[in-house]
DNA sequence: CAGACAACTGCAATTTAATTGCATATACTA
DNA sequence: TAGTATATGCAATTAAATTGCAGTTGTCTG
């Protein structure tokens, strides 16, 4: 559960405040994990219109108030962006952490190490995911869900 | 343009020597980045029914002789394993390169750094993409194809 | 070299994801 | 509170991926 304030957040992007909005983003501070978006149209699909869920998960993300993370699928993940984000400038530059068991995202509090490119090269963004097994399900191997 | 040899592939794999995945093996190796599935149907969809294409590159997949590369949008994209993979482990732990001009995706020669995780979490594989403009792109900003 | 079996392919149908256009409803501004 | 720009919901469409099944094709064995 992440401490937000989904009407501050609109306000500072200049977004106009809609109940399908605030839901949104209430939703996805729930948990301390990225959800995906079959998962989120899932919980909100009896109250927002699925295509009303797209548009605003693009906008979040263009605002920088969301970040996305795509799963080994090709699923969308999202989750809330720190602060230092902006509307020009992802700051989500952690690694992230897919498990395989739960499939859960967690965003890591770890930075991606700096990569030499090759000649030529010129990276603007890096985006690091990791495999594996995550804290519950080492200690708990059940599915969880 | 990669040296390889389809018939000699199939082999080492215990895979039926089909015209189908030949020309699969064939076409990925025809350049040095990786092509995305739906570039793959549009060079064979004529040859090979792209239900087959999904299959043959499923396959390819979890033998090891094909790793595949999850661009920006979801879209998977595929390149030809170096020769030290296996159907038991992917040593593709290199970077990818996804130029967001021409939107081909390249494997670097440059390995993954070790990240340290956080207690209770257990990596198994680990993926990361670089985003930005390659060597062509940077010197000859038209797009290319 | 032929026959038999397992594996592969192609087709049709279905499921799921994502996008577009448009009419209506809603938030913000003056 | 009236007007306007923007957001939402609905219907329809496009695209991606999967499933089941019938028919074909490789490979192994006798």
């Amino acid at each position: 559960m992440i401490k937000i304030n989904p009407v501050d957040i609109l306000k500072e992007h200049d977004l106009k405040h809609t109940k399908q909005r605030v839901r949104v983003l209430e939703e996805i501070s729930m948990d301390e994990v990225a959800i995906s978006q079959p998962e989120l149209e899932k919980k909100l699909g009896k109250e927002i219109d699925r295509v009303t869920l797209y548009r605003i998960l693009n906008t979040y993300e263009d605002k920088g108030i969301l970040h996305r993370i795509m799963d080994m699928n090709g699923t969308a993940n999202y989750a809330i962006c720190s602060s230092s984000c902006s509307e020009h400038h992802h700051h989500d530059e952690h690694v992230h952490f897919n498990c395989t068991s739960c499939f859960k995202i967690y965003c890591l509090e770890v930075r991606i190490p700096k990569i030499k490119m090759p000649d030529g090269f010129t990276a603007k963004t890096m985006s690091t995911t990791a495999y594996g097994t995550c804290e519950k399900c080492n200690t708990n191997p059940v599915k969880p869900d």
